[in-house]
RNA sequence: GGUCCGGUGGCCGAGUGGUCAGGCAAGGGUCUGCAAAACCCUCUACAGCGGUUCGAUUCCGCUCCGGACCUCCA
């Protein structure tokens, strides 16, 4: 097998990828805080780590994939009481929404999905190991992570905590003994959710809760760790220190990757600027916005800032419809060894730290290939492109095809419903036959005005030599 | 200001020290009653300035431009 290649944050560069349990590959990637509608950045890491997962399964005999919901925050608190609304209404609502989204986005869930909520318990035992190992203390109620105590904070971000000390912008709390300590736990007042603990009712800090359900479900150290780039510092920094300090003697992730940043007409996306898109306003677009805008997402590597525009979403749908007119003629075969050589072909990429864009142009070549046996035309540049000395029969590329792009999680759908779902077929085909009998009498006039008719409510007509076929526009 | 990541042809987007990315758009062609689809051809770029080298888009330095982060919050 073929070294797969990661970025690593941590080492800034590209590493091989060598599991600490080969039997069993674990990966943790940060989810949503469950307050508000997903928007277009929280799909990126969906994404792309989506296709990891994919990809790790194929080359390994088990993967646990954790993703969590952090459901206690104070955004969600602050939510709550602009909107008078139960807090556990908006976190039931709001990952409801979630999941619903990103299945819209064909990313499958996760092994496990686990609750902040659900591991108080644990964020306590975490926090008593770190007071008790000397790495934490509580002061005024709150209890706070020594950063002067952990001499390896600032890796993970590239900072010296010097640096971090001059960079303070916020006015330092009175009882940190030190800048740039974080919190770990914190009180509670009776309006606002808090839990009984050793320091007193409260509510846990930011970077607790990752610490704390990666190390219950994938234990005190696993091989990947992922999310958004933004997280480096000071979310993951934090995690590092709590687990590290923890558990002395393990590493905790052994792989960091982040995924770049998404913005939107050229910039970061914000109210403000009024350019703020959640995913559901990409799905309004259509049944097949959320194939395409997984598409869109992939078409750039994971590490690159990616542009979001509405005319790179449509370029998506239409690279999508081209792939589906394929599979839609293609005959369907078991396709064999050679289906399964060229899906290895696509797939290559992926093992250089999930170069998806590579990856696709390859499936296009594929499809070209396919084309080429069953509709006509010259195989010779993609029979170069792709090492063959003669094309394969039809149908074995649209195999391999179809297997390469299940790791990328596109090309999955009903090639019928992608082209025609939620048309009327038999007033189209009525349509069809009417001016099939007009072409028959040699009437083009009528013929052209029916075919126009259709277009006018989105249905295109492409006369081949097996009849016409429609599809939606 | 600090740290980091980028700047590839009209647009998107791979890659490499020295004969090809690819897609979209555009133009031309095969096919077609005409189209569409499909296939073929054309379109030769690597921000700027230096340096290393026989040779740099690819390595090094500087400049310019864009983006991310710089603590209790998103």
């Amino acid at each position: 097998m073929t070294d797969l290649l990661l970025h690593d944050s941590a080492a800034r560069t590209k590493r091989r990828f060598v599991p600490i349990d080969p039997t069993h590959v674990r990966m943790y990637v940060c989810g949503p805080t469950v307050y508000d509608l997903a928007h277009l950045g929280n799909a990126r890491p969906v994404v792309v780590f989506d296709v990891l997962a994919r990809l790790l399964r194929r080359l390994y005999p088990k993967v646990t994939y954790v993703r969590n919901i952090t459901d206690v925050d104070d955004k969600i608190n602050a939510r709550s009481r602009e909107s008078g609304e139960p807090i556990a209404i908006i976190t039931a609502r709001t990952t409801a929404d979630f999941h619903r989204d990103m299945a819209a986005l064909g990313a499958l869930p996760p092994d496990v999905e686990p609750r902040a909520t659900g591991h108080i318990a644990e964020m306590i035992a975490l926090i008593e190991r770190l007071i008790a190992n000397g790495h934490a203390y509580a002061a005024d109620g709150h209890v706070l992570f020594s950063v002067p105590s952990f001499a390896e904070y600032g890796r993970l971000s590239g900072r010296s905590p010097d640096e971090l000390v001059a960079g303070a912008r916020v006015d330092v709390a009175p009882y940190k003994r030190d800048a740039g300590d974080f919190v770990l736990w914190k009180p509670s007042d009776a309006d606002t959710p808090g839990w009984d603990s050793p320091w007193g009712r409260g509510r846990p800090g930011w970077h607790i809760e990752c610490s704390a359900m990666s190390w219950k479900h994938l234990g005190e150290e696993f091989d990947i760790h992922g999310g958004g780039h933004d997280l480096i510092f000071p979310h993951h920094e934090n995690e590092v220190a709590q687990s590290v300090c923890a558990f002395p003697g393990h590493a905790f992730a052994q792989y960091w990757m982040h995924n770049g940043m998404l913005l939107v007409d050229g910039e970061k996306m914000s109210k403000s600027l009024g350019n703020f898109r959640t995913v559901r306003d990409i799905l309004s677009e259509g049944a097949w916005a959320g194939e395409a805008f997984r598409l869109l997402l992939l078409r750039t590597h994971y590490r690159a800032a990616l542009d979001f525009t509405i005319d790179g979403l449509r370029e998506a749908k239409a690279e999508l419809d081209d792939h589906y007119a394929m599979l839609s003629r293609a005959p369907a075969t078991q396709g064999g060894p050679l289906a399964g050589q060229l899906a290895e072909w696509v797939i290559a990429p992926l093992l250089d730290d999930l170069n998806t864009p590579l990856a696709l142009g390859r499936l296009r070549d594929l499809r070209t290939l396919e084309n080429t046996v069953t509709v006509g035309g010259s195989p010779a540049v993609v029979l170069e492109r792709t090492g063959l000395s003669e094309p394969p029969a039809p149908g074995v590329a649209a195999a391999a095809f179809r297997e390469a792009a299940s790791i990328l999680g596109i090309g999955a759908g009903d090639p019928a419903a992608w082209r025609q779902g939620g048309e009327d077929a038999t007033m189209i085909e009525a349509a069809i036959a009417a001016r099939l009998a007009a072409r028959a009498s040699r009437n083009f006039g009528e013929a052209d005005r029916i075919r126009d008719e259709l277009k006018t409510q989105g249905i295109l007509l492409e006369d081949g030599p097996g009849g016409t076929t429609w599809r939606r526009a």
